[in-house]
DNA sequence: ACAAATGATACTAATATGGTATCATTATCG
DNA sequence: CGATAATGATACCATATTAGTATCATTTGT
């Protein structure tokens, strides 16, 4: 179980790579090679990100991916949920479908205090924080 | 992403029902008309439960499934770790292999506060206390 | 001895994740 | 303008993990 998947780990670093940058925007090509990411792999990454408006990518020559908000304003919860979906840790299916316990179940009520916590802790990650520690 | 996998989830389900039963042993073919959980699936779960020695199976006529302990010495986590194995919520793999940043990646230690935090928050979780809820 | 149970183990199916390939679209610049 | 350098969209493939099945061996109570 891993709480970062390979994406997100890689989102993570291209939006950080394009952040310490002076220039504001950034080529794919030039974050392949300071990143040693496959490609058209990051590519797809860097799409997604733009979709969701935490880049804005500029078409054309001399185009590329650019921060759409300060690094302050990015939270790492953002990306996570891009490439990860939504936080639910839980999700019963016991008899298929939506669990007819869940309203008073324990189990289900536990965890959706972890899922809280976790929440809360992530939710004061920004990239901007990230950054400073490097 | 999950915290808790199928398989943890129908062992949780089958030790809370065994305890709850008045007679101590309980065969598989109970379980599956109590729980309807696939009966190759769940035999192969109570397997594993016994070989970790949180139930204790008995063979030939007669036979099933018994609890280890009882049911305040019953750990969620202990269940967790049998099917989904040791918590690991990182693993951070920049550049292959065990990073070379990993001491001192702010990230990474972040993340190791949270899943000490949710390790605390499941280790409070015995068999007993979901039991108590229902 | 035999039937009723679990043990061991190997296999298959479904899903999620990680990664590629291809062509269309857009913007710059000579 | 039109070639070229970039990203957008999309469909596909590979690998790993999870979920589930099938089969035969072993043990035990009557
Ligand atoms: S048994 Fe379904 S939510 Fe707990
Ligand atoms: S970059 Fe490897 S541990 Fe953070």
């Amino acid at each position: 179980m891993k709480l970062i998947s390979r994406n997100t780990d890689y989102a993570v670093r291209a939006v950080c790579y394009i952040a310490r940058q002076d220039k504001s925007i950034v080529s794919v090509a030039e974050l392949v090679k300071a990143l040693e990411i496959p490609r058209p792999f990051l590519r797809k990454i860097l799409q997604v990100l733009n979709k969701k408006r935490i880049l804005i990518s500029n078409k054309g020559s001399g185009g590329g991916f650019k921060l759409a908000r300060k690094v302050d304003k990015i939270f790492l919860t953002e990306l996570m949920e891009a490439f990860q979906g939504p936080f639910k840790l839980n999700e019963c299916t016991f008899k298929k479908d939506l669990c007819p316990n869940r309203k008073f179940c324990w189990l289900k009520n536990k965890i959706d205090i972890i899922e809280d916590t976790v929440l809360s802790e992530l939710s004061t990650m920004t990239i901007d924080s990230i950054l400073k520690e490097k």
